[in-house]
DNA sequence: TTTT
DNA sequence: TTTT
């Protein structure tokens, strides 16, 4: 190994995953995840950050994802970033990093997959 | 705390630091990081995979990056993800994903900020 | 930064934490926390490990555990690892790795801290 | 996945690798790991404070270390704590706790993997 | 026992 | 000694 590229996150779905069977067998899951920071501030008050992240699930964490979670459910995400690049009609270029996921811990005593 | 917002990365600076001394004494730096991933395919093929990350420095961590990184220093960088968003001329917005570093570790010998 | 000693548990507590208030007004918890691993192996039979890890909490952390925290409690744990040696009668000395936390997340609904 | 139970360590190796090959083709290293953490107190001074870790490690990651780490050499280890216990002729037993490594990054140029 |  |  020569490089290191990893994302932890612990947060909350802000919607349903969104699940494809792919052609092959192959499944995709995708969903947002915020995580939220509280701080205070230097006059004492209380604070919150929110940030989103885009986490993107393959083969049997999508499966995983798709039957065990669901809007609001809390989960450690563990994985990779990864900037995407997609072209637009005006010719131009748009691009948006994700989190390929490649372990998830279901934090959610009611939905956790191993009951 | 109540939610984990984190990145870890090792790779190699794309450039040199950019540097500004913003007013009030704040300072802030930016740089390109290259993290490879190398792996072999199905095939038994060695294959490599470069992801580029943009990382932002404020303050310290900034003056130690303008002093001691270089284009092609390796470096450890501890920090989360944060995705801006800024408006563009027709009217629409981009959205851009930064890991603000809280941590660095430099690891090249000659570079490094302890000598 | 030159070196990196970093811990991260997500488990359940094995007791109820051990809270001190010392002379000074610092206090420090501690408490077992079990990590639980599971497998299959070679025969798809499923299995699990279990590893036990003792976590010290100081000051602040060591309130919110004594706070929050019961027998069975789930949380995120983040800390670095510390051998420390004491004495024995016979004149030899034993060791023992603890945890010192410098981050918790409680991750149970009903014993959250945020309620 | 149901807990975490992850270690990553940046440092120095106090010793060359102790390499054995086990029968049915099975190698296993280990080596101690410092990891210096340096901070000012409370009246400015610099202070360093060094942690000695036993890092284990199997197969594939044993060969490499045998190979390319030497005393001194600069590494990064990511892996898992496992605290194992081993009887004393007194009849009594003893602990200790050992990183399993399941990754690791060669961080000097000269001894580097891929070089 | 390491390293800067 | 925990949890699912």
């Amino acid at each position: 190994m020569r490089g290191l590229n990893r994302v932890t996150l612990i947060g909350n779905l802000g919607n349903v995953p969104e699940f494809q069977a792919l052609e092959g067998g192959v499944s995709v899951a995708k969903f947002s995840l915020a995580t939220t920071e509280t701080f205070k501030d230097k006059n004492g008050q209380n604070h919150s950050d929110t940030e989103w992240h885009t986490v993107v699930l393959w083969r049997s964490l999508a499966d995983l994802a798709h039957q065990y979670l669901k809007k609001g459910s809390s989960v450690y995400v563990e994985g990779k970033l990864k900037t995407r690049n997609y072209d637009v009609k005006d010719g131009s270029k748009r691009y948006v990093t994700e989190i390929i996921a490649d372990q998830i811990i279901i934090l959610d005593k009611r939905t956790n997959a191993d009951e």
